[in-house]
DNA sequence: ATAAAGTATGAAGTATAGTTTATAGTTAGT
DNA sequence: ACTAACTATAAACTATACTTCATACTTTAT
């Protein structure tokens, strides 16, 4: 079990966005009822997962709450099996739209080099 | 030479959001000094160009000041050649790592699916 | 035992990317 | 000629995603 610290370490992201990220319901920590001093929250590995996720789903375009939506379709046990495959495979059409767009970008790139190196412009 | 409302219907994006863009100095518009009767701008074909750039390359996770970057290393001439091929350079890098990103995240909710079918959670 | 570092919480503040509203003038269709 | 649709501009407003601040308590190292 980790503390937020640890979660920023392994991360690299700032804990105060962690903090942000479970407020905003991406995942929960463990209060330890049995230690009675201080209000730490605890959290386990499969944090560290999700937290990765939300950094490479974001970077790619995905919004926090596109990504809630994946994250609860995997660990929600409030939906039936059939919402949870029909969620990723929605996913995961999004992400062909997207690779398709990135190659769009990239052709569109590289022609603006071509056109760099031919014309001294 | 286009109105906005004729950029609007070729590109799908809101006059408002294309207003916003220019205003950004995404790309600029001219006046015609020859019609004195209204103040409209005009824009050409160009423009729709670098609307779908924006487009496709705000989907996939760019911001607004990096497309910036992007389309004034082609269009501006007050960089050198070289800086323009650094700068294309710098977004190929940036779309190589997007990509790999993605294929992650695709993995992973692949690995999610698989988990899904197996378990009957 | 005390200072430095870590944790919790709430609230306010900031940046980005728009959207909406208000006002006013212009053009096109009938 | 008149109405509907279009254009311009500025300002206010909104949503998302953080970031910073203030306060207070806890743990760890020396």
């Amino acid at each position: 079990m980790k503390l937020i610290n640890q979660l920023a370490k392994e991360t690299g992201l700032p804990i105060a966005t962690i903090r942000f990220y479970e407020k905003s319901g991406l995942f929960v920590g463990k209060k330890k009822d049995n230690i009675k001093s201080n209000n730490y929250t605890y959290y386990d590995d499969e944090v560290i997962d999700k937290l990765e996720l939300i950094r490479d789903a974001k970077s790619v375009g995905f919004t926090l709450s596109e990504i809630k939506e994946l994250i609860n379709a995997w660990y929600s046990k409030k939906i039936t099996k059939d919402e949870k495959l029909s969620i990723l495979d929605g996913k995961l059409l999004q992400i062909e739209s997207k690779i398709k767009e990135l190659k769009q970008v990239k052709k569109q790139i590289a022609f603006l080099k071509s056109e760099v190196e031919k014309y001294d412009c």
